[in-house]
DNA sequence: CCTCTATGTGTAACCGGTTACAGATATTAA
DNA sequence: TTAATATCTGTAACCGGTTACACATAGAGG
């Protein structure tokens, strides 16, 4: 059927294991031989069955990858990130949509192991969850911290504090806050930062609690958010998604923007910069996340002395059209 | 270490092959020692190693999943339908971005073909390269066309002419048609369909060309097509990213949308509905498209009876705000 | 010329499952 | 009671690689 390393031996008149040499450039091999077998493996088109190689090695070149919802577009540019610098390590991935979900999640962990994958890249809530305990494979979270295991991550509390920074420095005094869902973590931490801000400068605020980063139920609360709290002159949003839903809505009320209400999304997903008026947002470098979680991983499996396991990434304000200029002399 | 199927047998006393008839269901095995393995199965936490069970029966759990760039907002709901369909069966994904890459799509398909994929699903402009033709397992080409192979696409050049005939029919004369990369053959298709009711309708039209769909260069083509074309009074786009970059610039530079100018996408992506105002475009049902390649792939797999291994799935026109309402007697 | 080490290659066990086959026992039919 | 058949279970070969080990030969050093 398919070429076998039998099929090279025999064409090259030698054992399997003088094969197994060659193709994988260990041990001793004469000169002539090894031109033998590699003219053998080119005449029959020969490569490896992985299976039979992981078998035996209990290694392979597969990875998992799970993430929450591959169509938030937020996730397709820390996949991205993992992808390409998984490739350039010959590295492939499995992956899956967790939806949040811990069963899920538990369901794709398990066929991660029982293909022999090297190591798990993971966005979770649940990094102490006795699935990732047990693992005994290495394990990045992505997106997600957990201090005590390797991680990458931006930092969201910072983000939050720089998105009420810049909200009040532009002159917001009836700030509303859109809590993401209470289970995600990096939702949270945004928050959290945010309303610190706000405390500390004095301010009042109002808080509008989403459950979900869905486009469906995106232009809801943003009703919901104007309805509720219709004198609030400055939102800062879950992430980009909701900041856009609540753009569309001030718009179609009424409201001038920015003048009126500013706006500041999270996350800076590519679409931010071609809405009109632009988006401003606090960027998460999630393409260069990714690849550093690939990085990251890459080392891990292959025992590589780590000098950080927990990297946190900037974040950074990006200007655009939905908050107001700044006084030069503010 | 990991518990194996031996481990499993000691403890129930039994041999491997009883234990692998009670987990595979096959065969005679008496009730009572069935129960005594579920009982070792369950106390050990056992589940089978894929891999050697994959080496053995030449099968697996596992399929591929090509794309071009899980980047480009398209193509990730797609995936999700994928992973949905596929995730039901138990089918598990290993995913790779192709960029529309020959050469990518060749390495991806060998690793797939390695790790003893099932089938592989992908949205390739080279159905008819011999990496596909010589395939010995099920090919399902998505978002592309190849009629002499299982596919699954939305009507495109139909697509072109409806967006056409809309934009027509709403009183745009002097239209300008973005035309898509010459290689991604959907972005030819709707092109073509679009010029084909342009000059049915004796109209005049211009033509933009592009050569790629990422959102950095989206703007430059905006900037060029109203430089070139001032007096453009329609637009059809060639994605709805492409339509937004066009939007965008058509309000930068004081055109009003839609009475200047109307604006029709292609797509229908999540976003287009959030956008102020809300992108007119021509929806390909994306996610229905991918589970419909799973189901018909996992058919294809297990070799069951197809009735149609083509599938098409239509195009419908969404209005929103890019373009203006029909004069009802129209 | 002899010993010691470096080089080169093949045999066979092994990874963890599946399954063909054989042998044993229980059940049924005549 | 006996033959035929159905049920139950274990042994061992097999999938396609990798590698420990044994053995053979060549080259180096004294």
């Amino acid at each position: 059927m398919t070429t076998t390393i039998k099929d090279v031996a025999n064409l090259a008149g030698v054992s399997v294991a003088t094969v197994s040499r060659v193709i994988n450039d260990r041990g001793y091999v004469h000169a002539d031989t090894r031109k033998k077998v590699e003219d053998a493996v080119k005449a029959l088109n020969f490569s490896p069955n992985e299976v039979a190689r992981s078998l035996y090695t209990r290694k392979s070149k597969l990875i998992g990858l799970l993430l929450p919802d591959i169509a938030n577009p937020y996730f397709p540019q820390l996949a991205r990130g993992v992808e390409d610098g998984m490739q350039e390590q010959d590295f492939r991935l499995i992956f899956g949509n967790s939806d949040e979900d811990e069963r899920k999640e538990q369901d794709y962990i398990q066929t991660f192991i029982q293909n022999n994958v090297m190591g798990v890249i993971s966005s979770t809530n649940y990094p102490h969850s006795p699935i990732y305990e047990n693992l005994k494979i290495p394990v990045v979270f992505l997106d997600r911290t957990s201090l005590d295991s390797p991680s990458v991550y931006a930092d969201g509390r910072e983000g939050g504090r720089l998105a009420a920074r810049e909200i009040i420095k532009r002159g917001s005094c009836r700030i509303t806050v859109m809590q993401g869902p209470s289970h995600i973590r990096p939702a949270q931490d945004r928050f959290e930062g945010a309303i610190e801000i706000i405390r500390d400068a004095g301010l009042d605020y109002r808080v509008i609690q989403t459950t979900s980063f869905s486009f469906n139920e995106a232009g809801l609360w943003a009703e919901e958010l104007f309805s509720k709290h219709s004198d609030t002159d400055g939102v800062i949003a879950s992430n980009d998604i909701a900041a856009m839903a609540v753009l569309h809505e001030a718009l179609r009320i009424g409201r001038k923007v920015p003048d009126d209400v500013q706006i500041i999304g999270f996350d800076d997903i590519p679409m931010s910069s071609i809405l009109s008026p632009g988006l401003s947002t606090i960027r998460q470098p999630a393409y260069e996340m990714g690849r550093k979680a690939a990085g990251l991983l890459i080392g891990l499996v292959e025992q590589a002395p780590i000098e950080n396991k927990n990297i946190q990434l900037p974040v950074e304000f990006i200007e655009r059209g939905t908050t107001r200029k700044v006084s030069t002399n503010g």
